[in-house]
DNA sequence: ACGCGACTTTGACGTGAATCAAGGTCGCTC
DNA sequence: GAGCGACCTTGATTCACGTCAAAGTCGCGT
């Protein structure tokens, strides 16, 4: 999942244009190029190879992350050693929003899954420019909502269906709308299925039995990462 | 935990100052008395006696709640009637911003537990304020992320721990600071414990059964709604 | 006082999912 | 192409917690 190779071609790479690409995250899209510029100069690009520790429970916090490419995996550890994923996230996508303007410590840890490159924006920028732009404060606003929404499917998800059920929505989670209920559709796991189990609160071994079954009942076909769904609207309706 | 008598008599009582209730509620401290008063010209006063539905999931949703007294639940629902609580919520603490910002319908239900008077702020008068006031802006992005940490918190206990420690924590969460460790002290649970054991995902039963154990422990004492938690230290080493 | 209804407790039993313990498979390096 | 490490699968066993069923307990209204 690491793609070594490209990974590490683009980790030597010219730098990117900063500006540039934070005029093509949505969250930023309507900022005009002095607003970008302003932020792009309280922006630090981090590289980070795989298995980079960028940060982990109770570090502070001084401003934000966007990924411009990789992977990146938020999780809580616990006591033991054992780890909770909680999200897994790709470029585009943005984290340590919340915590900044809490002012507390982060409460996950965040870990590169593959060898990533990430922009750092600093907190007082990026507060700066909430006050100046209240188009801009709504944008915030929205992400945060959002991510709210999400938090609450998975709450959902964890307190009120089954391990199986959880894997059935997420397999189901994106599948074509266009299509007629019982097309057949593949799913690319973005990564390994151990990460994928815990994301999904349940042991790899579970995991793997559960996938197991959906087979054994003829819903889908597991090929390493690549899951065709043969049937969406049995899977759908399919009960443990 | 009704108190009807109280509930009626208030439920009745003169219409309460609207402007002075919001200049109270944190969100809004720092507005200025013009400010208020426009959202207080976009607010409705909402009458909830005890058991009254607020608004169901999938409902659309056009402004958000603050609470004046009273009590109320927010739960999700499952298919087969069964029901989650994910917050049970009481005065000046407010609902249902985050949907309100992604005009997304309701994914929670939210009841009334005890008579309690709402106020319900039109979503519209809220963004022309945030466009006006960066300050308070910022206020509704702290507020949001508060939410996002509580909710990560609840995720945490729910995967990483056990039934047991839910409750631990939950009786321990607002311990006095200043005690020494062994300190003896009450709590008031704020709810039946139906639904506290529902908010901490649990069954009833095995709440009963959890607290037995602790008071067999020579931990805490059960006396209705009031736990006395007789060794905070040893409370919080309880290994189940 | 009585009895009703909402809430809580207790016991016996069942089960989904974790844990423990081997293997198996794949891709990479030397 | 042998060997190594990361990942995945499989089976046996255990355990926390849920379910079902049957009594309490408490407060309230008549």
């Amino acid at each position: 999942m690491v793609e070594p190779k490209e990974g590490a071609r683009r980790l030597h790479a010219a730098p990117i244009r900063v500006q540039q690409f934070l005029q093509n995250v949505p969250l930023f899209s309507e900022l005009t190029a002095e607003e970008v510029d302003r932020l792009a100069s309280a922006t630090a690009q981090v590289r980070a190879p795989s298995g980079t520790l960028l940060f982990r429970r109770g570090d502070s916090c001084g401003g934000f992350h966007v990924i411009v490419y990789g992977q990146i995996k938020l999780a809580l550890a616990g006591p033991d050693g054992s780890e909770k994923v909680v999200e897994v996230l790709g470029p585009g996508q943005s984290f340590g929003e919340a915590v900044m303007f809490l002012d507390r410590p982060y409460v996950v840890f965040a870990e590169a899954l593959a060898d990533s490159l990430l922009l750092f924006i600093g907190k007082a920028a990026l507060l700066a420019e909430i006050e100046r732009n209240p188009r801009f404060a709504r944008k915030m606003l929205a992400g945060l909502a959002m991510r709210l929404h999400r938090l609450m499917g998975d709450l959902e998800a964890y307190s009120l269906k089954s391990g199986t059920q959880r894997v059935i929505g997420y397999l189901l989670r994106d599948a074509p709308e266009e299509a007629y209920p019982g097309m057949p559709f593949d799913v690319e796991l973005p990564t390994s299925k151990g990460v994928l189990a815990s994301r999904l609160n349940i042991t790899r071994e579970h995991f793997s039995r559960i996938l197991h079954e959906l087979t054994a009942a003829g819903l889908i076909k597991v090929h390493g990462r690549q899951v065709s769904v043969l049937d969406m609207a049995q899977l759908r309706a399919y009960t443990p």
